[in-house]
DNA sequence: GCGTGACAGGATTCC
DNA sequence: CCTGTCACGC
């Protein structure tokens, strides 16, 4: 079990005796020690699983680490361990100490466009600038445990003073929904566990051991979190790379590595810099780039791999240039090598920019997945259904209400919805509520009012049915009474509408049979959906080029990577360059880089559309800084890269391989 | 007055 | 892709 790990690996797999941080470069096998001392630790030290947790940011760590914990434990030994993220974790723990928070057991999670929606209410004002500022400000304050009190001495600005008039507004109408946000789900757990020591005492009881993944990306209550959990022994350990820190956007903070060693001088501080992934080509570069950050742990990647290809730097007319001459070298590449599609990925800094990319690996039939982007449970789709479930736990939630009720359209809209409300704020009360009350019939319509109190049993009998028919059978049922299947055709694109709809019937079928495995009712279900993961149905069976953010890419590895789109501006951001925030662009770019195993090949282009004019835009200065070993190629001098060659070359690969390549 | 669908234009990054 | 605006029908 820890034969095949090298010594640093090893020590801190072994080392038991008081906090420890792990250093881990990039492709080092952070995962694998992780991952190895759990099972060193169920093994060999008689630890029981169910006292050990191990903190992922992401649910797709989570998952590939239970799968890898897996297969190092036999039958019943990984039984109760927990693997989940720190956001799960704060759920588990409001959950079951609710009463202690003050919170009903069946409180609503809400994301982001539902907080942006309260704010904008509370507010009274929906210009999307101070929204997102406000929203801003008070997940800040949130992150850094800052309660609204504090937040009115700490005001620096027009709209830090507007925020924390808002703050306590903003808390009200979550309690008053019985619904908590993203940042909660750390804050509340912390703030419980301060006022109620006996309720820390029990869950430090439960988990003895934490393993914290991708530490660089704790907030301020993520940190204080886990030193509640770890106690004075300090039973845990981390593991990061300052390096990959690209998280400070929201609230992450990098200092929290350093801070481990003021807050536990007994730190064990293990550093890995043996690299498994990639050619010493790509470290070399990825090493003199991060070079240029300022940094208080000196790190240096080496591998035994060779030297390796040298790194490309294409210059493409534009972006729709550049997207098809990836897609061109994607293809002749992979015949010239044999290799599979998935062993590319195109990797860039924002989400829009997939869309070229997509096009044109259609136009060049390559099949292709985007991963990261969008979570399941963002899918507009999807949150139509998960709102319905949401409004049977919980009649509080306004916001779950507002969108079922108008999803389908049946007939209620914005009037109707406004004149509910006030007189459902001047009664403090919820819309669902509300709507049953005499009082309604002076503020909403008769006509509209029979519609909703119409819909509002509808709810209850549904209700009804949750708690006692199979989970499937009831959401079947919802899905044809609200003729979901017509709507998203009526609504949609032939196309848009067929994956929409298999989306939902993916969502159901997983439901249904989670239900089944678990014995669990529809509504029980629903109290944990917001946060599970359920993606990953067979994509790694499908061969198909990768295409991810930056931030998505962080954890995976590719033989061949295209990182495109390295431009001033892009790469680093903009509103980077104008914040001042030029590092942590560099680390964004280093982790692009550092996912390459074998070839690397960074795109930009000259020319960008941005609104109606054509700008000419500079090459990323990140260019300049990954040191020799580049070969430029592309733009008007160099290697016409025009399609008729490309397409002829290409035609003449096709012909030398008869037989198609092995998949 | 209210509800709905069509269309264009601008886009950091995500639990 | 999501939002804001506009025109149309009840």
């Amino acid at each position: 079990m820890l034969s095949k790990l090298n010594p640093p690996q090893r020590e801190a797999a072994m080392y038991l005796d008081g906090p420890c941080l792990v250093l881990a470069g990039a492709g080092s096998g952070k995962t694998r020690v992780i991952t190895s001392k759990i099972a060193y630790m169920v093994r060999e030290c008689g630890m029981e699983a169910r006292n050990i947790a191990a903190i992922t940011f992401t649910n797709k760590a989570a998952r590939e680490m239970e799968e890898r914990v897996g297969k190092l434990l036999e039958g019943g030994q990984a039984k109760g361990l927990t693997v989940c993220t720190f956001h799960a974790l704060g759920v588990r723990i409001v959950r079951q100490e609710a009463k202690l928070a003050g919170l009903k057991p069946q409180f609503s999670i809400l994301d982001s466009s539902d907080v942006m929606q309260i704010v904008a209410d509370v507010a009274g004002n929906k210009d999307k600038g101070v929204v997102k500022a406000v929203q801003w400000a008070i997940s800040s304050w949130k992150n850094a445990l800052i309660t609204p009190d504090e937040a009115v001495k700490l005001v620096t600005d027009e709209s830090t003073a507007l925020a924390a008039k808002l703050y306590p507004a903003y808390e009200k109408t979550l309690r008053a929904y019985q619904a908590v946000d993203f940042d909660d789900l750390i804050a509340l757990p912390v703030r419980l566990f301060d006022e109620h020591p006996e309720a820390l005492e029990r869950w430090q009881n439960r988990l003895r051991y934490l393993l914290i993944d991708e530490y660089q990306d704790t907030n301020g209550a993520q940190y204080k979190l886990l030193k509640q959990l770890a106690g004075v022994r300090g039973a845990f350990t981390a593991v990061g790379d300052d390096d990959q820190a690209i998280y400070a956007w929201r609230g992450a903070d990098v200092k929290n590595l350093y801070a481990l060693q003021t807050d536990y001088p007994k730190l064990k501080l293990i550093k890995l810099e043996q690299n498994y992934r990639s050619s010493n080509r790509i470290l070399n570069a990825a090493n003199t780039l991060i070079a240029n950050n300022d940094k208080l742990f000196e790190k240096k990647l080496w591998s035994e791999h060779g030297m390796g290809e040298a790194i490309h730097i294409v210059a493409a007319r534009d972006a729709e240039q550049e997207a098809e001459m990836v897609a061109m070298k994607i293809s002749s590449h992979r015949f010239e090598h044999r290799a599979n599609f998935a062993d590319y990925a195109i990797l860039y800094r924002g989400n829009h920019q997939a869309r070229l990319f997509e096009q044109q690996l259609r136009n060049h039939k390559i099949p292709y997945v985007i991963s990261g982007g969008q979570s399941f449970f963002d899918r507009a789709e999807i949150k139509d259904i998960t709102s319905y479930l949401r409004l049977m736990l919980n009649a509080d939630d306004d916001l779950a209400f507002i969108r079922s009720i108008t999803t389908p359209r049946r007939g209620i809209g914005a009037a109707t919805l406004e004149a509910l409300g006030s007189y459902a704020g001047q009664r403090h009360i919820g819309l669902f509520t509300a709507a049953f009350e005499e009082g309604a019939g002076e503020h909403v319509a008769s006509r509209q009012l029979e519609s909703v109190r119409e819909f509002c049993n509808f709810i209850n009998k549904l209700e009804y049915r949750a708690l006692r028919e199979p989970a499937a059978q009831v959401l079947e049922d919802l899905l044809r009474a609200i003729g979901y299947e017509a709507h998203l055709f009526e609504s949609c694109e032939l196309r848009e509408a067929e994956s929409k709809w298999s989306n939902v019937r993916d969502f159901v079928e997983w439901l249904g049979k989670k239900g089944e495995a678990d014995g669990k009712n529809l509504l029980e279900l629903a109290q944990t959906v917001a946060l599970i993961s359920m993606l990953n149905k067979g994509d790694e069976a499908t061969d198909a080029v990768q295409l991810a953010t930056l931030h998505a890419s962080k954890g995976l590895e590719f033989p061949h990577v295209f990182l495109v789109g390295v431009e001033e501006g892009m790469l680093p951001h903009q509103s980077s360059i104008d914040t001042d925030t030029i590092e942590e662009e560099r680390r964004l770019m280093y982790v692009g880089v550092t996912r390459a195993q074998r070839s690397l090949t960074i795109s930009y282009c000259e020319r960008r559309k941005s609104g109606k004019e054509i700008r000419t835009v500079e090459p990323s200065r990140f260019i300049a800084e990954l040191g020799d070993g580049l070969k430029h190629s592309g733009g008007k001098k160099a290697e016409p890269v025009s399609q008729e060659d490309a397409l002829a070359k290409l035609a003449k690969l096709q012909a030398m391989f008869s037989t198609p390549p092995k998949t």
